[in-house]
DNA sequence: ACCGTAGTTTGAGATTCTTCGTAGTTTGAG
DNA sequence: CTCAAACTACGAAGAATCTCAAACTACGGT
């Protein structure tokens, strides 16, 4: 899985030069996500088998909505929360759109469900009644 | 892992003294198992998100009947093969028992539906239409 | 222009995972 | 008892993960 291959371009962005107009510098930060084609029911299962992460998409399910970062208190550093956020949406579970300086996050249904039909209810489910059973959440 | 010796809970193979009438000495050796209430959604979740073990899990729910190791014809050692069955039991997702010198493997079925309601036929109903889409297998 | 908020990147340490080869154990058969 | 078959256990190597702190970038207001 690893593949820290940066996002935008080949990394060359050391800003020994060239500070201004660089490929992602158009509309601003870019951030790559999987199409819908590209998601693998075996990353989505490992993002989803981290505590920390599944504790997020349970919240972005609950909130139905779109969510800044901040808005999740994480009992984590913020790097590891901005890693975090990273490994969801490389396996493709949640979309990320910056507004200002904020970064809104989504789930992806609609993609999630075409791809894999009930899928993401139940092991939200199973979240829940895991957590009805011996709260170990927080 | 560096510690081979079980995970959670302990207790039961003490073997102060491991006298020849313990519940695992009728036929054998012993395998523990996690109770059905030590198992976990992040846990089961890890064990599927290898490849090689939801290969095993789709052929065990095709099979829909006990196979033993060596039914599965992976393409690694067979250390290794021992390792990821090792890691489904310790998951609470098979069943392990000795039956001579073969060892059966069956999916605890009632186990994960009485915790997680159609988690797991959702998830090999993914890894199904992923196989059917992208034919990744074998 | 300056500052604060929000998030990223880099580099590191610690742990865990996947894989293997080799050596051992257990069981059933001859 | 001895053998083969079926697994397990014991390292060990290499990759991946999770976590953090520190330094950095981006954007929006005052």
């Amino acid at each position: 899985m690893g593949d820290r291959t940066k996002p935008g371009s080949g990394a060359i962005v050391t800003s020994a030069s060239a500070p201004a107009t660089s490929a992602a510098a158009v509309g601003g930060r870019s951030l790559d996500h999987p199409t819908r084609d590209e998601i693998r029911i075996e990353t989505v299962l490992h993002a989803l088998s981290d505590p920390m992460r599944l504790r997020v998409v349970r919240e972005l399910a609950a909130a139905d909505a779109e969510l800044t970062c901040s808005r999740f208190d994480l009992p984590v550093s913020k790097s590891t929360t901005t890693h975090h956020f990273r490994v969801l949406r490389e396996s493709g579970i949640v979309q990320q759109v910056y507004r200002g300086t904020a970064k809104m996050n989504g789930l992806r249904r609609d993609d999630l469900e075409a791809l894999f039909p009930g899928l993401l209810d139940s092991i939200l489910d199973a979240a829940n009644r895991q957590v009805q059973r011996i709260g170990e959440d927080r």
